[in-house]
DNA sequence: TTGCTGTTTAACAATTTTGTTAAACAAAAA
DNA sequence: TTTTTGTTTAACAAAATTGTTAAACAGCAA
C-alpha cells in the first residue's frame, strides 16, 4: 500500500477501531511506521488529514447500505441483511460514529453537504409500504430507522462503558452482541 | 458557586453538553471566566481534572436511576419513569456517555471499580419476573436493558450526525425525539 | 495593627505538538 | 551518464499547551 493510503488507514484504525480520538500526528505516524513529516507532505496539515478521514467516513456511512436497500429481496430478509452489514462494519469500526460526532461538535462545521441519500429515500418509502400492510407499527418512518439503528449500534458503541457499568466480562459481552440480530428482528416484527 | 465547583461544572458543560472533547485548560478557564492557574491550584493537573469529571460522571450514571428502580410502582409505569429520567438527563448532557467512552479508550484504563450496582441487580430481577409473566419477550434480561437504553439514548447522542445524514431540520428532529417515549413503550410492550 | 490562611494572578519555564525547510534518496526518463 | 520527478528524512523553527513560582490580594484572628 502507498504511504498516503497507509497513513489514512492507520488514522482510521486509531480513530474508528481503537476509539483513540486524541491521537497526535506523531502517534499516527508511529502506528503507521512512517516519518511524521510524510503526514504534512501528503495532507499539508493535521487538520486536513482529519477532514479527509471525516469525509470518507461520512461517504462510506452513506453508501454502506445502498446495495442492501436497492436489492429486491422481501422486506424481512432485507432487514436481516441490513443488520448483517451494519454489524460487520461495527465489528471493524465500532467508534466511527463517535468520531464523527466529536468532529462535528469540535469544529463548528460549516458543512456544505446537502445531498440527501437516494437510498435512504427509497428505504423510507419501503418502510411506509410495510406500515400500510401492517407488518410493522405505524408512525413516522424515520422513527423506524431510529429504532433499527439504535438497537444495532448502541450496545456495540457503548461496550467499554457498559462492560464496567453492568459488570459483564468480555466474552459474555461478545456473546450477547452475537445474539442481537435475532433479538432485533423479533423486536421489530413484534 | 465556589471556583473549584465552577471549573468542574464548566468542564462538564463543555464535554457533556457541547461535546467539545478536545477542550484545553485555557478554553475551560475562559468558559468559566477564571484564571487558568486556578485549574492547577484546585486540581493539580489537567489530567486530574479529567479524572475527577470522569468519576463523577460514572457515579451519576450509576445512581441516576436508583430512585426509579427501587420505587414500588408497577413495571409499566416504572419504565415510563425510567425513560423520563433518562431523557431529561440526555437533554442536559447528551454527550456524557460519549465522553466516557473516549476517556476509557484513550487512557488504557486500569480502573478498579468493581462494585456492581445493586439497583441494576434489582432491576434485572424485576425484568425476569415480567418475562415469566409474559409481559415482555423472554431472553437474557441484559438484552432488555440493551434494547431499552439503546432506544432512549442513541437518537439523541447521534443527533448532529443523523441530522446531516437523514437531512432533518433541527425542529423536526426535536419533535421526533419528543415522540420517542411513547414509541419506545409501544415497542417494548409489543 | 500584625500575622495567618486560603485564593487569585501574572510571569516565567518546560514540554509537547505542529509545521517548514533543505538535503538525501531512489527510480525512471532523457 | 545526467536529469528529472516524486518520496523520505532529519533538523530546525514556531506555536500551542501545560505546569510552576512568587507575589498580590482579601478576609479573619490574634
Amino acid at each position: 500500500m502507498n504511504k498516503e493510503e497507509l497513513i489514512k488507514q492507520t488514522a482510521k484504525e486509531l480513530f474508528f477501531s481503537k476509539g483513540y480520538l486524541h491521537a497526535t500526528t506523531q502517534e499516527i505516524a508511529d502506528a503507521a511506521g512512517v516519518n511524521r513529516s510524510l503526514i504534512n507532505y501528503y495532507f499539508r496539515s493535521r487538520d486536513l488529514l482529519f477532514q479527509t478521514v471525516y469525509h470518507e467516513a461520512v461517504d462510506s456511512l452513506k453508501s454502506q447500505l445502498d446495495d442492501v436497500i436497492y436489492g429486491n429481496t422481501p422486506f424481512k430478509e432485507k432487514l436481516g441483511l441490513f443488520i448483517d452489514v451494519h454489524m460487520k462494519e461495527l465489528q471493524k469500526y465500532p467508534y466511527r460514529e463517535s468520531f464523527l460526532i466529536t468532529e462535528i461538535c469540535s469544529k463548528n462545521f460549516a458543512l456544505k453537504e446537502k445531498k440527501k441519500s437516494a437510498a435512504l429515500h427509497h428505504f423510507l418509502k419501503e418502510i411506509e409500504v410495510e406500515m400500510e400492510k401492517g407488518t410493522i407499527k405505524k408512525y413516522d418512518p424515520i422513527q423506524f430507522v431510529f429504532n433499527l439503528t439504535s438497537l444495532i449500534s448502541f450496545p456495540v458503541i457503548m461496550m467499554p462503558l457498559y462492560q464496567k457499568l453492568l459488570d459483564i466480562p468480555k466474552e459474555k459481552y461478545s456473546e450477547l452482541i452475537a445474539q442481537r440480530k435475532q433479538i432485533i428482528l423479533d423486536n421489530i416484527f413484534n
